[in-house]
DNA sequence: CCAAAAGTGTTACCTATACACCCATGA
DNA sequence: TCATGGGTGTATAGGTAACACTTTTGG
């Protein structure tokens, strides 16, 4: 199964197990308030270590794959949805996060629009949690959630990451309801309108969201990239 | 040599090689201006591929270290100095960064204080350069040091970071000459100061420079801590 | 006294924020 | 018509940038 060594030395040269994982980011309107929330999923582990416990979809580095792709696939076969913003998050290599043996994780965060089939996509295996309640994770999947939290929120106070959580037209409203999930505190409707209308990348359609109980809103689309990168590297690899 | 596998499916399961490299900056006065500069050391490749290039510091990671760890120890052989500030830049796990093997590289970046002695540990294997004119660099190094300079800039503009390039005492021009070297463009000194000056972080002492051609600036002390790495999380392993 | 950097004062402008107000629609 | 969210107007405060000005030293 595993490949042996000629000596002592090495066996201490052979490199730490390589492994990725992914936090995945979807808004889902809340059972009780009706307000969107932020939602993760989460898969069971059915070998040790920390077996039975809830942990983060991920999986062994293979070969084949750029660390992007594999994140991805990941995603892809956790969710059933494709990646609307993918970025790697960190590298997490302490020596003692797994009990048995070494592993370097390289985590990737994505946010993903919430298909009403996909999120039903659950199983005994999958489930989905409110990502500030996901409750004890293995490893130290507890921080990375954390720390990827702190991340999204960051990305959002002056980013345009927003539109990744929805589709390709919206209401200004939800834009804000967006923000207020992820932040989670409220934003004045007026300044964050003007706000939103300053920048280029905010193109109004001509199209009203009709159904509602009220005043039917103007529908807006995002003209931007904005890649899961800094600007000038389009695909870091 | 290399471990072998019984068959074709194992070895596509193995784990990718896993390597650790080093950006290290360090501001030097410039032999023409005498204004500050970014510098950065390479060391020299001794073996294929891309044997006698110029390369960033880095090895091969080992069983017994953590990422951060290993990054520290590397930027100590390299420039003999002890980092004044080292955070983790990205991990590189392009399929085709090395011509002969799958390679993923973490790569750390450090600032570290100049001191004249280290400066001139040079060798035939180790050499200072200007960090905007390094030449042609083997593998990706060339991405990976525009993409640390592009962090360095972005941290610099609303952060503390300048203070690790500085001694315990500075004068503010020091600290307004560290971001007009990053920053490649020149800052109003009025302005500048009363923006420290706001700032908690930067304590004024009563001590001042002597020795200069004008009026003797006085010396201030950072009493920050900022690890590298975001609020809250003060040992990302 | 002069040159030059240290350090202070003043003003214009821009943007975030608070909040009053009108508009359009479903019920 | 009323309730409610969509959308506009406006006054204020705080921060940034530009730049004139005073202070203090070495030569």
């Amino acid at each position: 199964m595993f490949p042996t060594y000629a000596n002592v030395s090495e066996r201490m040269a052979a490199p730490p197990a390589l492994a990725i994982s992914t936090v995945i980011f979807a808004l889902r309107p809340s059972a009780v308030s009706g307000r969107p929330t932020l939602w993760l999923p989460l898969v069971k582990r059915i070998r040790e270590p920390f077996e039975g416990m809830w942990a983060l979809p991920g999986g062994p580095m293979t070969q084949a794959e750029s660390l992007q792709d594999a994140a991805a696939r990941n995603l892809r076969e956790t969710t059933g949805l494709a990646p609307a913003y993918l970025e790697q998050l960190y590298a997490f290599g302490g020596l003692h996060r797994s009990p048995s043996e070494r592993v370097v994780s390289i985590v990737y965060w994505a946010l993903v629009q919430p298909t009403e089939a996909a999120m039903a996509q659950e199983s005994a295996n999958v489930k989905w949690v409110r990502a500030d309640a996901t409750g004890p994770l293995a490893f130290d999947h507890n921080e990375i959630v954390e720390y990827a939290l702190w991340r999204l929120r960051n990305k959002m106070t002056y980013g345009s990451i927003a539109y990744h959580f929805l589709g390709e037209k919206f209401t200004l409203a939800a834009v804000r309801e967006v923000y207020e999930a992820v932040l989670n505190r409220s934003v004045d409707p007026a300044n964050f309108r003007r706000q939103l209308m300053t920048a280029p990348q905010i193109e109004a359609t001509d199209e009203y969201l009709q159904g509602g109980k009220h005043r039917p809103p103007r529908l807006y689309r995002y003209t931007g990239v904005e890649a899961g990168g800094p600007p000038g590297f389009h695909q870091l690899s």
